[in-house]
DNA sequence: GAAGACATTGACGTTAACGTCAATGCATTT
DNA sequence: AAATGCATTGACGTTAACGTCAATGTCTTC
């Protein structure tokens, strides 16, 4: 069972101590303590993948909390209600990610015309000078 | 041809005329004037879209002028080097976004199974409460 | 011709997401 | 025990992307 500091996760995942503690700062992360310093452990380097791939996607950190507190919710001792209520938001989620997909397709169709019209003219320019 | 003021642009768009004006600021849009008042054209709503669906997909304006460049480069008058460099960012600019599209996936299957999970546990307080 | 609607520029304010720096502590190495 | 290395908290600085407000201009409408 594997652990890590500050500055070791740091190295690991290319970001820096000031951006943890700042994650911390927001609620994002609650690492265990050795006396004064901060001890992660594996599940705390998973969390920090998610809101960095959170990030890669645009979303603000109060919204990847959200996410987060999705992706760990007990559902032991929840009600139907907040079920359901829990279920609408991964909905909503996922139809926000949906939109998204199809923003990405759209902009790498257009970036298949920008190259195919660039090499169009590489092979003119070619062909024009031999 | 159709035209737009800015504020009826603004009203289609679901922006507002600040956010319009700080985009031209950057260098983003030039649209044309009628004495002192901005004129878009239909070119200049196209444009604004791009801008949108870049914010969209989580990318600073300064990355989204970059690939507006890219997107409306007059290749006529280039030298073969500057096609190829403007082939490279390109590609550049596509990897990006393969990654960004993989980062969805994920996340898309990640709710699914939260999905599932939620589903399971109403199932279970079905059968259980008769 | 005064009022109201829409436009302009300019300047200052705000929020998120950190960067940077200072003061301090604790452990090891020399 | 002095230096070195890594940690802490706290405070202030910075950048992007606008919001907000003020002063002013123009055009139409009553």
């Amino acid at each position: 069972m594997k652990l890590w500091t500050i500055s070791e996760l740091c190295r690991e995942l290319g970001i820096t101590t000031r951006t943890i503690r700042f994650y911390e700062d927001k609620g994002l992360l609650t690492p265990q303590r050795l006396g004064a310093n901060r001890i992660y452990s594996y599940k705390d380097k998973a969390r920090m993948q998610l809101i960095l791939r959170g990030k890669r996607l645009g979303f603000a950190l109060d919204e990847i909390k959200e996410y987060i507190d999705l992706y760990d919710a007990d559902l032991g001792p929840m009600q139907r209600e907040q079920i359901n209520f829990l279920l609408e938001r991964v909905k909503e989620r996922r139809e926000a990610l949906i939109k998204q997909q199809n923003d990405l397709q759209e902009m790498l169709g257009e970036l298949t015309l920008i190259e195919d019209e660039c090499q169009g003219m590489l092979d003119v320019k070619l062909t024009a000078n031999g």
